[in-house]
DNA sequence: CCATGCTCTGAGAGCGCTCCCAGCCGGAAT
DNA sequence: ATTCCGGCTGGGAGCGCTCTCAGAGCATGG
């Protein structure tokens, strides 16, 4: 039980004084205990408890240089990002991963570029050992300003071919997903497969479509419709897509939000799923699979397990002998059969 | 343009070497340059330029005793809280404040009693100079555990009695507002007015009934219906609501999500709103409100604001002299008339 | 011309910690 | 018994910064 001492918080010293060892003993004992006697050791511990000893965050990083803690960037483009599930579950990824590394997380929200010099000065202060960043818009600035201030970053999603030179980065199998998606609506006999897509400034949407191509070589550019990552926006995409060509049998649609939205035109439309159109989603968000009718044939992203890949990368980068850069990680994706398909 | 300096950072040594000053002197310049004559503020602006120096995080506050960081301590009790809309807002808000008084964001993510011990040591550990937490669940043992770190805290939503003494606050006047939305349909000249509450663990929900019952004093108790704040949990309550109680003309439900689920319910029902049953919810939040029909009076309260004012009060609370604790906010609400009452 | 008072500057003492290095001690080898 | 060695321990030097305090510099008043 620590003592309810009232005055100011006890220093090493104190404890060092306490248990009749020298400061560096303690110290010692305080950082793992390696070449100490067990004796001795005790007696530190006890005075540790006793005194309800923590140490100074602030003296230890002055020296070690290193000060626990990692920032994640979260830009915000337009629209929600935070109540964003798959944010959501990346950033869960991250923090608990990075509380396994006994790492802090410590959020920058940019709203604009207005703040890029405001993150810039931080990230440079040295006051993160690393950051963890997600690329957004093709056209964003913030990869630039980060890769900058040449702290370590790892980013979510693969950046834009403009970006800076060799960020390691994490991302999922979004072309090869894609193609298995496709492939099953094939498999499943459809001739006639559309495609919804998300907003062509980001690489996930890119490479969707790629994927989408890649089986369907030379598919009819009027049934390739573009969204923009809401359910509303994959509704009007099904009805566009449903006026241009009425005898669309399956969908591949680059989220599952958009397929949500997809499917309630279809019913709207009295169009039954899967048996006139199949519809094959991508994400696997809980969230949206679970309240959709019939239920959604989609490909699974594992993304919490994203998010900790890249505090792994970044771990190995911050520990990293040398500036070799850490190759980036592409996690597979897997398709699930639902109803929809 | 700063120096490509290749070596480790600049200090302020460097700096003062530069402009031919003495540490003390660029310190201050540094920290705002008061007292300094302008012709060596100049000169210790062109070094700092010149080197790019940026102050040592640690070192500042290894002397000053703080570290201009803030933990906003999120904890997820069942199931989604960050993503939930009104936790964005309200971070949005903190967010914003916080960067105005140039403060950091720590994110502190609990998932159960098992992470109270690495909190408390955290909070404990001078990492931060105070903490935000928000008051969820009745019989949540957290707030206990932050209050026996002593660092300076304040609270999103009233804690519940039971939590330690006098923690201030920030909340919005749950009870005002529910007195003014259940008045309005009187004022519209309902006379089976229901409410849908939400869960009897939160005070804000608590609050709420007691607002109704305040205009409503001895209404039928079948009129009382208990949701979670889920839109489904809105649907059934409304759908039990018309089977007790058929002649029922309009329903106070506790937040615009399960207003959005009674909505659903009486539509299917052929129930028309207003006309039949008028409706109000408690939020007025965005994202619900714009897709509902008709779209939804409700209860307004300022979420981002309350977010700020957090923030305000923390630091009040850390430059106050003495231990002075300073009142809890609440903040008004405000009834916004729309179609569905 | 010196005393006085003011403003501005710089020397230096830490803040609490880590880590290098010298020294101590006990046991094995000679 | 002496030497040597290796494992432990403690002294002490900083990490980069702020802040107190003494003193330098200058202008003013007597």
């Amino acid at each position: 039980m620590p003592e309810q001492s009232t005055g100011p918080r006890p220093t090493l010293e104190a404890v060092a004084a306490r248990a009749g060892v020298s400061r560096a003993t303690a110290s010692r004992v305080v950082n793992g205990g390696a070449g100490v006697r067990p004796p001795l050791v005790e007696k530190v511990r006890k005075a540790v408890d006793e005194l309800g000893y923590v140490p100074n965050h602030a003296a230890r990083t002055l020296v070690t240089r290193r000060n626990g803690a990692v920032a994640v960037i979260i830009a915000e483009p337009e629209f929600r990002v935070f109540s964003d599930p798959f944010f959501e579950q990346q950033v869960r990824g991250i923090s608990r991963e990075l509380t396994a590394h006994d790492a802090q997380l410590v959020l920058l929200w940019v709203e604009g570029p207005g703040d890029h010099d405001r993150i810039a000065r931080y990230l440079g202060g040295g006051h993160v050992d690393g950051a963890l960043a997600f690329s957004l818009h093709n056209d964003d600035a913030l990869p630039a300003v980060i890769d900058r201030t040449r702290i370590p970053v790892v980013f979510g999603g693969r950046p834009s071919p403009g970006t800076s030179p060799a960020v390691p980065f994490v991302d999922c199998d979004n072309r090869g997903g894609a193609r298995e998606a496709v492939r099953h609506l094939v498999d499943l006999g459809r001739r006639t497969i559309a495609h919804i897509s998300g907003p062509q400034d980001q690489t996930s949407a890119l490479d969707r479509i790629h994927g989408y191509r890649d089986v369907l070589v030379d598919a009819d550019p009027a049934l390739l419709c573009q969204g923009d990552f809401t359910e509303e926006s994959g509704a009007r995409a099904m009805a566009e897509l449903l006026d241009r060509r009425p005898d669309v049998d399956g969908v591949f649609v680059a989220n599952d939000l958009m397929a949500s939205g997809a499917l309630l035109t279809l019913r709207e439309r009295g169009v039954r799923v899967p048996e006139d159109v199949a519809v094959v989603g991508f994400d696997d968000m809980d969230s949206v699979v679970r309240r959709t009718s019939p239920s959604l044939t989609t490909v699974h992203q594992d993304i919490e397990g994203m998010g900790r890949l890249m505090v792994k990368l970044l771990m190995r980068l911050l520990e990293g002998t040398g500036p070799e850069i850490p190759p980036s990680v592409i996690t597979p994706t897997s398709l699930v059969r639902r109803d929809s398909a």
